[in-house]
DNA sequence: CATGAATGAGTATTCATTCAT
DNA sequence: CATGAATGAATACTCATTCAT
């Protein structure tokens, strides 16, 4: 990779960050192109070289933070000593959920601007430096098991929505109660949508 | 209720369903006042006199169109003979599923907008022409029936919000699978939610 | 006509002579809509209200000033006692390049945006306070007078698109000669193109 | 001419048509240098290297094409077998209308931007591999015969004044009619304009 | 109450031009 | 010579909000 290549990367990058740091604080909305350059240090212009708009941005932006923080999860799970699917399943979540009651901007985020298709496609990118890929690695483990299970992406995408849309409410509205309350009903409920797809 | 009254009750639901239709097709970004003015036949100035601007409008109909859904619902339900508090459950949910599926712009309005304190007020708000509202009727059959639930709120968020999250996918992304091919999963989940909140 | 269409009229106005002033003297494509509304003591907006963007206000521009100068050169013919159908057709002619003459800027513009469509129509509108309309007048000359004109729309384009194309060329460009020099033999040209139609 | 040379002359060439592309399809105000750079699939700091602007490039387009166009007349009229210097001409003047007939993007081009000035100084141009110059043959042509013309180079700029003013408005715009009707019209009117300077 | 003309701050986007590679 | 990434001034156009009628 040339140096030009290499700094353009690093703008790419920059202009991400900046628009995250942005788009968390002030929202997406009342974010404009030109805070976005000036929070980059770079001329408005070169926003235009990077990104077709803010849409465009916020595209990018939302399957790629969804990602890091499953990658992340992944990450922590391959250091822990969890054993058996489910286990690493609810570790996985527990890790998201800390992450995200931590991190509430990017829950807010994350949240108003991901569907199903994004993060399926999110979690198959492959990340530079890291090799492994979480739905890969979700997959394989899968069939590694004994456990049979019929519809594993169904599976998964009934505990993602039902993890990120309570979160949302119980850590960001505290509606109807806390993460911290609602914690227990949610493995429960992880633990009994599991046995439903494997038993 | 005076004539004056009458008119400006008109007036405001004039403006409401005026928005809908715009919200529901242009998005709500790209609706502007003009828009909302012009398509009701009313003036520009006439919108400021019933809301202070269009999140305040937006607002006001989110919490109306998912009020209006679930006492549809209810109605239904009345007029049928479904036996069992779990069954009532699942005819609810149901229910609305099918509406959202023939209306997928509802859908889309109300999953972008609607948060459980949004929706929770609106269920237990009181309904013209409706003096029975879902929320307390939904309390007292649960107290009525010999099930003993240790957390109805909370079996009710976490069913609403499984519901209202996969619809969002399934229905109008098709993904991960359609609604048709979900459902039966979906129906399910809701079962298995219900045992572990009652069991 | 109530007090606000009269405002309205004026406000018309104003943009467009505004926008004269500016297209004439910095150029069509150096005048900013900004330029015009500041100039007219009008905000931006505004502009808005009455022209679609530059290229409609000069559409619009064009055809009045054309139809102005015909206006003009036709109110001069009634006012002096010019006999003889030919006389008169280089009277005008004659009042129109004394007009251009004198003002260059206006020539600039008119020249380098009309077209004979623009041009026919803009003869044909009724003029506000000037009931006699040039092109119907001429017609109606030509039927009166005992000449008989075989295509009198056709005589009248040829002449008007030697004289406009000349007059751009020696008034404002004093190519290939100055107007002075060249005037005679356009009059001589008109003549014979006058008799090639009339014979 | 060395082998550099010849490549300069090349991108030169390129560059120019290029423009010429892009200027007769999208107009001169709306093709950028980076338009012409990329359909001329070179960088746009090259565009530098051989125009100052887009305006030099577009005087430099208008003098080569109105050039070119009547020295392929002058060529056809050399290879043809027509006597007397009037029908040399009409002949010039039919093969310029055909031509423009034929393409009138050359011609929207041209009128917009051509003056008698531009005009008089590219005829008088030395064509690359056409040693005869229209002007100069037109000029030794006029002496040659026994006509005597007053004014040949007046004559020429009525003639081609007429000529192109009618053009565009009867072939671009067809106004006020096509140029298959006007043509006999055209025709007739440059034999008086002849008559008038050489009688 | 209702109107809609007027406002002007606010923003996205373009594009000629430069210059380090 | 050639490149094309970066710049940032320049501008068109929108739209929420006000207020005189």
């Amino acid at each position: 990779m040339g140096k030009v290549e290499v700094n353009k990367q690093q703008k790419q990058a920059t202009l991400l960050q900046a628009a995250f740091d942005l788009f968390t604080n002030k929202g997406f909305a009342k974010t404009t192109i030109s805070d976005i350059a000036s929070q980059s240090g770079l001329a408005k212009g070169t926003f235009y070289l990077y990104f077709k708009d803010k849409y465009d941005l916020r595209n990018k932006l939302t399957a790629h933070k969804a990602s890091q923080l499953f990658v992340e999860a992944h990450a922590a799970l391959l250091r822990s000593p969890v054993d058996g699917f489910e286990n690493q399943m609810l570790f996985i979540m527990d890790y998201i959920i800390d992450r995200l009651e931590k991190e509430p901007k990017l829950l807010a985020f994350i949240a108003k601007n991901l569907s199903w298709g994004v993060f399926r496609s999110a979690l198959a990118q492959p990340v530079p430096e890291e090799s492994q890929q979480f739905y890969e690695y979700y997959m394989s483990q899968m069939e590694q098991s004994n456990i049979h299970c019929r519809e594993p992406e169904l599976m998964l995408f009934t505990i993602v929505e039902l993890v990120g849309s309570t979160c949302y409410n119980c850590i960001l509205l505290k509606q109807p109660v806390s993460m911290e309350e609602y914690r227990p009903w949610l493995r429960e409920g992880i633990h009994r949508i599991f046995m439903m797809y494997t038993q």
